[in-house]
RNA sequence: CGGAGCGUAGCUCAGCCUGGUAGAGCACUUGGUUUGGGACCAAGACGUCGCAGGUUCGAUUCCUGUCGCUCCGACCA
């Protein structure tokens, strides 16, 4: 292509509204246009990339069995209110009304429709497995879009589904979804990290996010330095640290006045002296309309994708101050559990044989001491509901955890029969017996990948392009564009022959001072820039400046050579 | 949904406090000089100052409302 015909509006300063550097890249560059929160224009530089990335996609997920389809974005409601997730999904399901006011919903996702797809289609063990994907525009009501495309309302995405006769073969196709998209990721010049995730509304049993490390990220990863352990900071866990004082005096509850003092930290000081890690936190929290009480040891947080995960309310929300005072009899500083009844008591498993602790006595100014908790809490259940901090102990390995940020790219779950009981895909077994299929699904944020590139590919001057995902490969640069110059005949025949090999090159023909098409190619990140100017010419040589290496004098004769030699090697 | 900030030329912003009908740089058009790292000179074009009310002789400026955009949060008692 020759750069004066394309629509490549590249930017000297940054756009006000970017804030995280691949956003103002991919302004600068000239890749993407906002049309308005959430929603954007992809230019022609960035749909060349784009379908670089699909096609890595299309080929690894063809090359592991799996089938292309297309589905519908527009969805009847009906399916969704099947499936159960009408309600649980209510927030992000954005909806439109037709002619005759029936309600659709614009497709977040794409269980229901698959679902429904190989219930009316498949019904006997002898048709799988089967692992359907499509590469498509989904729809998300975003609470907040952000971050150009990493957070869009509007957003492409590849969903595979895999259906399966039994837990072990929904095992392998796990298995091999995961080490497909290992090798999508590597292909698309991402470096990855596996890691533990939380299911959330998607639901099913065990799922692993694809994480691209960035202090931009949105999520948190805790992970260990020997590779033995990494996972979501909403689904980590470590070992539990045995320094809550369990040592029972066999001295019973005291009440003790503790005016003003509200939070953990005014337990610490004097004169009370009572360490974080001998209190118990009671937070209060309204679960699917009903009050429960969730304890912690003082010196931990509450990890709310736990707490949602092991109650499973889809309505969670801490309670209010007023909520609170009606339901136990004090304001919170001065909340605990000893001796209430008739309230659900959830508490973290660090606080198992907790002795000697001090709580909150349900009335405004006081404390309990000496609370054994075996002996005066009612608690109903015990579960993992901590937030994992950073130097805790690995649960695999036992030495100190790590957190970093990240962007999540893909996500593999095993989702079960969730859907296909609810949807009604069934099928024959051997026995002649009807059975649910065993599904899982995968999906890789298509946008957001592009995106993660260049997070994570990038310097002062731009973006750095993997050569498998540039929107071209090669943009060769002549200093003077006369057409019949010296420098663009050598320009022209190099075009010529490079994309004649199906090397994807731009050829920058327009008629601008030599510092601008540097600094233009530089901030788009071509992987290698072909200069060829008067000077070198004259001495035969072309320039070929790959844009994470140093500049090379080519005689020009060579330069073909040269480049294809060059993107052998390095891609 | 709560909090904070911002809406002035295609972009980045100034002007507003102290009201008198709008500016700079970049980009764009024309001409000229330039031409190996985001050129220079000259001329030109580009604005319902987000929108709607109010105050005022007069509002980009002050007040109210509204819409949009960005950021933080939606959580620990």
């Amino acid at each position: 292509m020759r750069w004066s015909q394309l629509l490549i509006p590249t930017l000297k300063e940054t756009p006000a509204d970017a804030e995280i550097v691949s956003h103002k890249l991919l302004l600068r560059a000239g890749l993407i246009r906002k049309l308005t929160s959430g929603l954007y224009t992809f230019l022609p530089l960035a749909v060349r990339s784009l379908r670089k990335v699909e096609n890595i996609i299309r080929e690894e997920m063809n090359r592991a069995g799996a089938q292309e389809i297309l589905m519908p974005a527009l969805q009847p409601p009906e399916i969704w209110q099947k499936s159960g997730r009408y309600d649980i999904m209510i927030d992000v399901l954005l909806k439109v009304r037709d002619r005759a006011k029936k309600e659709w919903i614009l497709g977040p996702t794409h269980e229901e429709v698959v679902t429904t797809l190989v219930a009316g289609e498949i019904s006997s063990y002898r048709q799988l497995p089967k692992n359907f994907y499509q590469i498509q525009t989904k729809f998300r009501d975003e609470i907040r879009p952000r971050f150009g495309l990493m957070r869009a309302k509007e957003f492409i995405m590849k969903d595979a589904y895999s259906f399966d006769i039994s837990d072990e073969a929904a095992q392998v196709s796990y298995q091999k979804m995961y080490q497909t998209y290992t090798r999508i990721f590597q292909r698309c010049g991402l470096q990855t990290v596996a890691v533990d995730a939380d299911t959330g509304a998607i639901g099913g049993k065990h799922s692993h996010e694809f994480m691209v490390p960035a202090e931009t990220g949105e999520n948190e990863i805790v992970y260990c330095e020997s590779g033995e352990y990494a996972a979501n900071i909403e689904k980590a866990t470590s070992r539990i640290q045995e320094a809550t004082s369990t040592l029972d005096t066999g001295t019973s509850v005291e009440k003790f006045p503790t005016p003003g003092a509200v939070t953990i930290n005014s337990l610490v000081r004097q004169p009370y002296g009572v360490a974080m890690r001998d209190q118990i936190k009671t937070l209060v929290y309204l679960i699917d309309g009903k009050v429960t009480l969730v304890l912690m040891r003082g010196d931990h947080q509450l990890n709310d994708t736990k707490l949602a995960a092991a109650t499973g309310g889809t309505q969670i929300r801490p309670s209010t101050p007023d909520e609170i005072f009606v339901a136990l009899g004090a304001h919170p500083g001065s909340l605990g559990a000893v001796g209430v009844l008739g309230v659900t008591i959830l508490a973290d498993e660090s606080l198992k044989n907790a002795a000697g602790m001090t709580t909150g006595a349900n009335e405004d100014g006081f404390h309990f001491r000496h609370v054994n908790i075996a002996r005066d809490i009612p608690v109903t259940s015990w579960h993992d509901l901590r937030l994992v901090a950073a130097g805790e102990p690995c649960p695999v390995t036992g030495t100190p955890l790590k957190i970093r940020r990240a962007i999540e790219v893909g996500h593999v779950f095993k989702l079960g029969t969730k859907y296909s009981e609810s949807l009604g895909a069934l099928f024959v077994d051997e026995a002649g017996e009807k059975r649910a299929l065993i599904m899982g699904c995968y999906g890789i944020g298509v946008t957001r990948t592009l995106q993660a590139v260049i997070e994570q590919s990038n310097d002062k001057d731009g973006i750095i392009w993997p050569i498998n995902v540039a929107p071209f490969t090669v943009c060769i640069t002549p200093l003077s564009i006369a057409s019949e110059s010296p420098v663009m005949l050598v320009a022209e025949r190099l075009y010529q022959e490079l994309t004649e090999r199906n090397v994807d090159v731009i050829l920058d023909d327009r008629d601008e001072r030599p510092g601008v098409k540097f600094k233009d190619s530089e901030l788009i990140g071509y992987p290698i820039r072909i200069g060829i100017g008067e000077k070198s010419l004259a001495k035969g040589e072309v320039e070929i400046k790959p844009r994470k290496g140093s500049l090379q004098a080519v005689p020009a004769h060579d330069a073909l050579e040269y480049i294809l030699a060059y993107l052998k090697n390095n891609s």
